[in-house]
DNA sequence: TCCACATATCGATGTTTGTCAATGCACGGC
DNA sequence: GCCGTGCATTGACAAACATCGATATGTGGA
């Protein structure tokens, strides 16, 4: 192993400084990532603001159709994406299924994108 | 076309509770969700935390492209959607592209999106 | 039992997105 | 003026996604 040579280039200095913080782990980023895209998309922020909004804080899928114009199929889809992600609930009553925004949930996702986000890291 | 008998059912009423709050406006979604999606990826997630985490609370594409392991082209891929989301800026300090997370850009993110997911609406 | 209705699932399709290799561009040192 | 280096852009490709029509599932009423 006689390679000890390698100058290694020294002066050049200024790039990379250094890491002066713990940052997100792996699985935290996939985990956030995947609650975020949840969100990401403007016909499932129409969904969360129309069940927010409607009386009791809950409404069925016939409730949601018409106001973003879209099929039925692809409104339960987009159902399902936000109870899988957590920020729905489902609650089947009779013929209908009633959905519920999840309290604290968006609260609990920004808390914690500003936990890793903030200027000198997450502690 | 003397089809006017369509019974209509009329009497099955649970359904479609009645809206008593504004909803989003399909514009407003539509800019949510796009700084969302800047968001919404495990790879850019990552990438702001290790600026955050740098000296500084800036960093430049070498000090970034290993931690995450992808390709120089894929991480300055990922910085210019940060940048057009106004999540980080961008400096060119000689040779080297120095990126800084915009403060407060996620809070103001998380204050609309409580503003308007909020149970009773907008307010 | 049969039918109508609300919702979920399936299969297909066009679009978006993450990634890379190759290349272009600007800056600084020789 | 030339070359090496850091970063951005381009083109290509596969995976993920939003959407729809068709169909399946489950519920309540006749």
């Amino acid at each position: 192993m006689a390679l000890d040579l390698l100058p290694v280039v020294g002066s050049s200095a200024a790039c990379c400084t250094p890491v002066t913080a713990p940052t997100i782990s792996e699985d935290d980023a996939q985990q956030l990532a995947r609650t975020l895209k949840a969100l990401a998309d403007p016909t499932r922020l129409r969904l969360l603001s129309l069940i927010a909004a409607h009386e009791g804080g809950e409404a069925c899928v016939c409730d949601l159709t018409a106001p973003v114009g879209l099929s039925q199929p692809t409104v339960s889809h987009h159902l399902k994406q936000l109870t899988e992600a957590g920020l729905v609930t489902r609650e089947k009553r009779g013929v209908w299924a009633y959905f519920t925004i999840v309290p604290g949930a968006v609260d609990a996702l920004a808390a914690h994108l500003g936990q890793h986000l903030r200027v000198g890291g997450a502690g």
